[in-house]
DNA sequence: ACCCCCTGTGTGACTTTATCACTGATACGC
DNA sequence: GCGTATCAGTGATAAAGTCACACAGGGGGT
């Protein structure tokens, strides 16, 4: 809980002008989580605003049905901005969080929150920039969702991982990631693998020809 | 364009300081913009913050497959959100905006939202309730996009417009409220018509049977 | 080693939604 | 009244989601 902590230097709080980098760090409270911790579950009430300083944390949605869908990612000196929401209106939150690889996060209190956006355009910038970002992350899924073929974004997905040649997932959990049903998955990898595109065993994934983006 | 100009009471211009609000109402081009005018396309550069005084202003985007979906809507007292993130990153809007009722807009040029945004806590308040908003929109949409039945939405669509028993528009246009094609809404609506539930004309739906929410 | 059991995967059958290709219907201008 | 543009209806087919269930792999306990 030092001022003196390390932190990447591109990221947001090497942005912030050094004296409300410090109020930040000392105002702030630090905690560790470990990977698969929730951080909130919908419905939760919004304790603070937290600001990943290392690690990363998914945050999705579950439908009625009980499917869920990966909206986003909070990675490194990124905001949750949808906690700023929930701490302002003072009501729940509507998606839920877990983390993805083991996190520090810094925990401000709305008081906190609200002395910086008064008193440092640095962070206030830093905090409609985060809102852009997610607001743009949310618009692209929307489009992704509603117009594009599964087939199409099963493969831009693993056109992502491109360079691990494995990757270690399950058939629910990539549903996940697309937001659609575990036996769609199943069916649609199993049809690159006649193709001779991946290999499949038990939770992995090999790719053998690259997928281009 | 005058400081004195009438507004809502319960808006967001009433919510701040008056010097805030004099400040807004003196610094901020002020136009009018019929019913139709597209206010801007995706891609195009943004000019200013625009807060919506009176109509609703409608926020789309349009897929590589040429169709489209209904984001949100910009209502009384309201600002385009979207527009932060294009201004301040300054690059182009991923959406597009239509005027859908006639509306006067203030357009902040982005030195006078940098301004306010430093000086007036009630205007940052509610920026950041506007985000919220945003935000909280587009989440309930993926929801629905990726989980919920063609036909469970259109009703609920035609349950909000409850009140009125007759509603102009054309099945092109209720499609990309809805983000799904044109045929499959022509379907959906003559299966309801054949239940009795509602009666279909050219441009018009009547409801019958008023639909539950 | 063997079996059990949990988790993960494969697949058929069927429904819902999307897409394509048309046809037919309605309003409106001239 | 006629031509034309817009709007709506519909069959055929493909993609995706849902339901039900069989089977496979792998780790833990005895």
């Amino acid at each position: 809980m030092m001022a003196t902590s390390t932190f990447s230097m591109d990221g947001m709080l090497a942005q912030l002008e050094a004296d409300t980098r410090t109020r930040l760090l000392e105002g702030a409270q630090r905690v560790a989580l470990p990977a698969g911790r929730v951080v909130f579950r919908a419905g939760d009430a919004c304790q603070g605003l937290p600001l990943v300083l290392s690690g990363v944390i998914r945050v999705q949605m579950t439908g009625a049905s009980g499917n869920s869908i990966v909206l986003y990612r909070i990675g490194e000196q990124d905001v949750c901005t949808l906690s700023v929401g929930c701490l302002m209106a003072a009501r729940g939150y509507r998606a839920e969080a877990v983390v993805e690889e083991a996190a520090e996060v810094l925990i401000l209190p709305l008081a906190l929150f609200e002395e910086l956006m008064a008193a440092s355009p640095k962070f206030r910038r830093e905090m409609m920039a985060a809102y852009g970002r997610r607001l743009d992350d949310l618009m692209l899924l929307v489009e992704e969702v509603a117009f594009r073929r599964m087939d199409d974004r099963l493969e831009d997905w693993l056109a992502l991982r491109g360079s691990d040649t494995v990757i270690d997932i399950t058939h629910q959990a990539l549903a996940e990631e697309l937001g659609t049903a575990r036996e769609v998955v199943s069916r649609l990898l199993k049809e690159l693998e006649r193709q001779g595109r991946v290999s499949l065993g038990r939770g992995r994934i090999e790719v053998r020809v690259p997928f281009a983006r």
